[in-house]
DNA sequence: AAGTATAATTATACCCATACAATTTGTCAA
DNA sequence: TTGACAAATTGTATGGGTATAATTATACTT
């Protein structure tokens, strides 16, 4: 691991476990380059990691302060692989309705820019939290990148899985998000009634080479579902 | 205005003005430096500054490319403030319903951190896309940062105002969603009927100094709004 | 004594130069 | 076709400056 991430890591576990809050102020820059033993840049772009991840702020002339905690609750959509989790202060479940490997249909090709005869994994998931239905979720995933994956890895987080194991790393992604209404066999998954809106996020997740590996398109109940997510300086 | 915004302005413009897309290729770090007459840490910064914007991706060893445009009709989260505007592709419109001076209630004293008797800007508008209702917006602007505002500056951009008069800077900012329910007046307001769905999207603005200044309430009609986001890396 | 302007100090933000590491891509030989 | 190697390109880390905003201390005035 880089220097300005271990560093980054170890200033946020120093916030978090000496439970720090909104506006508490940490030390100077020049401090915590000393107290780390890295240098000026490195410790300024483990601050600025920090604040991308919304934990810290800095004021100019001032000093780096602690950012309030978010809500609880809330799916938290600017962090989705990073510090926090989601949603991990809950019980989250997760039902496999089907998992195979298909040759998608030319929507899902153009998308995740297949070539000819590759193929996809397909999973459908109902997920709850504290047992109470939250989501479900259509995912596919180019097997060229994603090889392998089956109903135990599945049944837990994918991406913590293509992550430690497979060595997969995110580098952006792209989110869209509307109001749908549900069908007779989604509100049978979510205990609700057919045409009741549901929140519908699709999501498209790219490699650190710029090619997207990943396709999700998930319901949420409109009722358990709130989402945070954090605007940066421009 | 500092080199590395300049020039990240600069490739920006380019980029746009050549209608360059997906997988584009840019010159090499090097070669920008040159052309920029910067130094390459400079590029870099300028660099990192469109990826966050979702404009470009890097990848290492190989180069820097062009991302996909966003869907149109969306709004962008993302980047409410930044190089693209919001859905700026539109023609977008206000009414004014009130714009008053008041002390407001406890829940906003809380949120925007006001001393005893601070007072702040109370703003109700309805904004029309291309002439059809898209959201009712209430925000509370605190008058210490916000000192004045009237109807012609409300009628139009208020970020616009800030940024360009006022000189004010955003640092950051939160955004809360969650499904709402529409009473009377509001479904009046969006030509839809009471107890039909809503978005509702909550938002704090933080000044440079991390203090709050902003807080706002928007209905979004769920038939119109759609939203675009991006996840960057960790 | 209290408030106000001014100066000094502190702290982050920006810019530059350099060196080397890590990754991808292309080349060439076996 | 494969593998090894070289070249190209971005990423990380360090060190040194200058600029600018915020804070604190000082001096001054009333």
């Amino acid at each position: 691991m880089n220097k300005y991430q271990a560093v980054a890591q170890q200033m946020n576990q120093f916030i978090q476990q000496n439970n720090l809050s909104q506006g508490d102020k940490l030390p100077t820059l020049n401090d915590l380059a000393e107290e780390y033993q890295v240098s000026k840049n490195t410790i300024i772009k483990a601050v600025e990691m920090l604040e991308s991840h919304g934990i810290v702020y800095q004021v100019r002339g001032s000093g780096t302060y602690v950012r309030g905690r978010h809500r609880k609750g809330f799916v938290n959509l600017t962090d989705v692989h990073g510090f926090q989790g989601i949603l991990k202060e809950f019980n989250l479940t997760s039902d496999v309705i089907e998992l195979k490997e298909i040759e998608p249909d030319e929507n899902i090709v153009e998308i995740l820019k297949l070539k000819e005869h590759e193929t996809v994994y397909y999973l459908k998931r109902v997920r709850q939290i504290e047992s109470r239905p939250l989501c479900i979720e259509e995912s596919y995933y180019n097997k060229s990148y994603v090889p392998y994956l089956n109903e135990d890895i599945v049944q837990n987080s994918v991406f913590s899985y293509l992550r430690n194991d497979l060595k997969i790393d995110i580098n952006f992604s792209d989110f869209f998000m509307r109001i749908g209404k549900l069908n007779e066999e989604q509100a049978g998954y979510l205990n609700l009634k057919p045409q009741d809106p549901s929140i519908d996020i699709e999501s498209i997740y790219y490699l650190n080479n710029g090619h997207p590996f990943d396709y999700s398109l998930i319901k949420y109940h409109y009722e358990e579902a709130q989402f945070y997510m954090q605007g940066n300086k421009l």
